[in-house]
DNA sequence: GCCAACGTTGGC
DNA sequence: GCCAACGTTGGC
């Protein structure tokens, strides 16, 4: 029968990723990303994260929006992202506290992708009750150590955070 | 507030 | 190219 499903419909050939962007709610919350509607996620200077936001992250992928440095400590959305990565323009900004007089303009060196909110969570989804989820164990998010602040979900994972979390996919 | 983990910088 | 010093992240 037919060899390639989705030629009918056109849908992009790349299935949709997954992935977890973390922010300080007194610096940027999901309430902020609500109320402004969309936004550009700036201000990421770490080169692993800025290989994803460049090269992997793409138009129409799924973000868990994760509150750090918080009480409490949750993934409290999630969103979509609306646009692929392009160069941050904060990185020339002089008066950007995420200026980089050291980025070239014609071969900029951070990235930024935009995203909208999809549907904030029943309830903030706690670091504490994904690490009670073994589901989860192997979550990036949960790794000693690690900092990355924007960091890939397996779509297990995805499911598993969205059913915590009362959020039906829609999109 | 502490501090482990990690990334970056710069002297050699 | 090594690595000590330093700064940052972010959970605890």
């Amino acid at each position: 029968m037919a060899t390639k499903k989705h030629s009918a419909s056109g849908e992009a050939a790349r299935p949709r990723r997954y992935w977890l962007f973390k922010s300080e709610p007194e610096s940027y919350s999901w309430d902020q990303l609500v109320a402004d509607g969309r936004t550009f996620w700036s201000g990421v200077r770490n080169y692993q994260a800025r290989n994803l936001l460049r090269d992997e992250i793409r138009l129409g992928d799924g973000v868990l929006f994760y509150h750090s440095n918080a009480k409490p400590m949750a993934v409290v959305g999630v969103a979509r992202v609306v646009r692929d990565g392009y160069p941050d323009p904060t990185q020339f900004e002089p008066k950007s506290d995420y200026h980089d007089p050291d980025s070239d303009p014609g071969d900029p060196r951070w990235f930024v992708v935009d995203i909208a909110p999809v549907a904030a969570t029943r309830a903030p989804v706690t670091r504490e009750q994904l690490k009670d989820e073994a589901a989860l164990g192997d979550m990036m998010l949960l790794q000693r150590g690690s900092r990355l602040s924007v960091q890939p979900v397996t779509a297990v994972e995805w499911r598993r955070v969205l059913q915590l979390g009362g959020v039906k996919e829609s999109w």
